[in-house]
DNA sequence: AATTCAGCCAACCGCAATGGT
DNA sequence: AACCATTGCGGTTGGCTGAAT
């Protein structure tokens, strides 16, 4: 039954990593890359099973690690992340692009999660405790619509974390070329990313709209946590020192503040003016130039839908290949797609709003030239953009923002080394 | 000093996803 | 399309360490 371990070979070797051991690996790797792991440990001179080489390798031996007691602002990020992604540590590492997804796990489970316990907000949804004794149909309304943008968010926040991997596995790939990187790089030249809302995970399960309609590449910052700092979340001395030593990759991926980042389309293909990248599922091509930071620029931004499927001028379906250099970019959705925090279909002439979007969700605010998020629980016939948010809209972001404030606060107020814990 | 207990964390296990043929 | 190899990921385990008794 099963398959059979990896390593149930007679004569390689488990358990805890001897200094010998370790330096094998490390001088072959700095020497040769990693290449296959499988080929590894004979070629490393190690009795050990690839797996556990890379385990070893990824976990503790990588130059690039921080090791040691995570920071107050480390530690708010992980909350902050995982009450979006839930239990993906892979993805919430890659905001806190020195510690590894094992350790931010145990550090969860050990210290973050029985905090909150003892606090009382379940560690997995983040609410209190009690709130799920409270089912008044505003508060279960607030629910769904809180989790439908943190799949949304969820979504972006994945794909954000796999154009980062990708990046560096392109830049050490790179490196690599050049003779003078420790690492190699495993992954073929094209790369690819997908981002399917239709998933399984686990902590959207309960999500009843798989329908992702904006799916935002790239952000300054941390939606999240720039909301936070906007929104006054954090203490002043917090705000000005920005996200402290949260090094999120959506930085280094990033738009050049003058640069011509556009992604936005219209039917007709015509690039908008708009300062931050959109896109629209409307069935055109664009270009635009993507930076990242330190690498070489991408050229060519080239986006086509041409999978949507429509009916009545609501989008059902949709693939949407973004092509830009070695990276492709695909969206794929399925059943009738509408906006967050409403059940208004997204139609063909709507603007995907990007950065704006989860932000003011958050927060409530409106901007400029782009229909706001909170307006459409409106005809979104109103193409003028005029939809109504209503006096209850404003109470649900204000409890939105009430409730992550709440619990920024609680662990603000409650240091590790309080009694309380 | 010896024993027990609890916390911590490196490492393992197995499933899922991905890529190649 | 099917199969297989490889890699990625998250849950879990087991050993080490220090505190408590």
């Amino acid at each position: 039954m099963g398959r059979s371990p990896c390593c149930d070979k007679v004569g390689l070797k488990k358990g805890p990593w001897t200094p010998e051991e370790d330096q094998k690996l490390l001088a072959y790797i700095e020497e040769h890359g990693h290449g296959s792991w499988r080929a590894l440990p004979s070629k490393a001179g190690l009795q050990r099973c690839g797996k556990s080489c890379r385990l070893r390798w990824t976990n503790y031996l990588r130059p690039d690690i921080k090791r040691g007691k995570f920071s107050l602002q480390e530690e708010q990020t992980i909350i902050q992340l995982h009450a979006l992604l839930g239990n993906r540590w892979s993805a919430i590492a890659t905001h806190l692009s020195k510690r590894t997804d094992n350790e931010i796990k145990n550090y969860w489970n050990t210290h973050l999660k029985k905090r909150l316990t003892k606090m009382g907000i379940d560690p997995i949804t983040h609410k209190p405790k009690n709130d799920a004794l409270l089912s008044s149909d505003g508060q279960s309304k607030t629910a769904a619509n809180l989790s439908h943008m943190a799949q949304w968010e969820s979504a972006r926040l994945e794909a954000e974390a796999r154009l980062v991997r990708e990046s560096k596995l392109r830049s050490h790939s790179l490196q690599n070329q050049l003779g003078s990187s420790t690492f190699a790089s495993s992954s073929s030249a094209s790369t690819s990313l997908l981002i399917n809302n239709n998933n399984n995970n686990k902590q959207e399960a309960a999500s009843t709209t798989p329908t992702t309609t904006t799916v935002p590449i790239q952000s300054r910052s941390l939606d999240v946590l720039k909301a936070w700092n906007n929104g006054g979340w954090l203490k002043s001395n917090e705000v000005s020192n920005g996200v402290g030593d949260l090094e999120s990759p959506t930085s280094t991926l990033s738009f050049s503040e003058n640069a011509p980042p556009i992604m936005t389309t219209t039917n007709s293909g015509i690039l908008g003016e708009n300062t931050m990248p959109m896109i629209e599922f409307v069935g055109s091509s664009s270009g635009c130039s993507v930076k990242e930071e330190g690498e070489q620029e991408w050229k060519g931004y080239e986006s086509s839908n041409n999978l949507a499927e429509y009916k009545d001028g609501i989008m059902e379906n949709s693939v949407t290949t973004f092509t830009c250099g070695l990276h492709e970019l695909t969206m794929s959705m399925e059943g009738a797609a509408t906006w967050p925090g409403s059940h208004e279909p997204f139609r063909t002439n709507d603007h995907a709003i990007v950065e704006e979007g989860f932000i003011n969700l958050l927060l409530n605010t409106n901007s400029g030239n782009h229909r706001s998020l909170s307006e459409c629980g409106g005809d979104s016939n109103n193409d003028d953009g005029s939809g109504s948010g209503n006096g209850s809209d404003g109470d649900f972001y204000e409890d939105n923002k009430n409730y992550w404030n709440s619990i920024l606060n609680l662990v603000n107020s409650s240091p590790s080394d309080s009694p309380m814990f």
